[in-house]
DNA sequence: CATCGAACCAACC
DNA sequence: GGTTGGTTCGATG
């Protein structure tokens, strides 16, 4: 995705979101390859993201399965997480997901 | 495993 | 031009 406007790849990564399933989440640098623009810059859309409850940025997370930031906070993030059924490990004051939920939308969208 | 620095890229000052 | 993000990766101890 080549020339396109902040505001157009914002909205492109906030409509990925959206296909993102309940239960599961996917992470920032998967959601850039797509975008082709930074995993910092993703994380930038993120936080920029007014419309808590229809756009669930909280299902975002680092590549590295730590869970990430949250504009409302972490702990907000993961009993979100939980909510859906995700589990969350507390490896020394870090907070991780399992692989097993980690998904890459690319292969629901079929770029490959 | 923990810390660090560099690369990242558009917005904002 | 420098700083700033909900980041990543490789190097180093």
């Amino acid at each position: 995705m080549g020339k396109l406007k902040y505001s157009t790849l914002k909205e492109i990564t906030y409509t990925l979101l959206q296909l993102i399933p309940i239960g599961k989440v996917t992470t920032y640098k998967l959601l850039s390859e797509i975008v082709g623009k930074s995993p910092r810059l993703i994380g930038k859309f993120l936080a920029e993201n007014k419309e808590i409850i229809v756009i669930p940025c909280h299902r975002v997370v680092k590549h590295s399965r730590d869970i990430g930031g949250y504009s409302l906070g972490i702990e907000f993030k993961k009993k979100l997480l939980e909510i859906e059924g995700l589990k969350i490990y507390r490896v020394r004051n870090k907070l991780i997901v399992s692989k097993r939920n980690i998904i890459d939308l690319k292969e629901i969208l079929e770029l490959r």
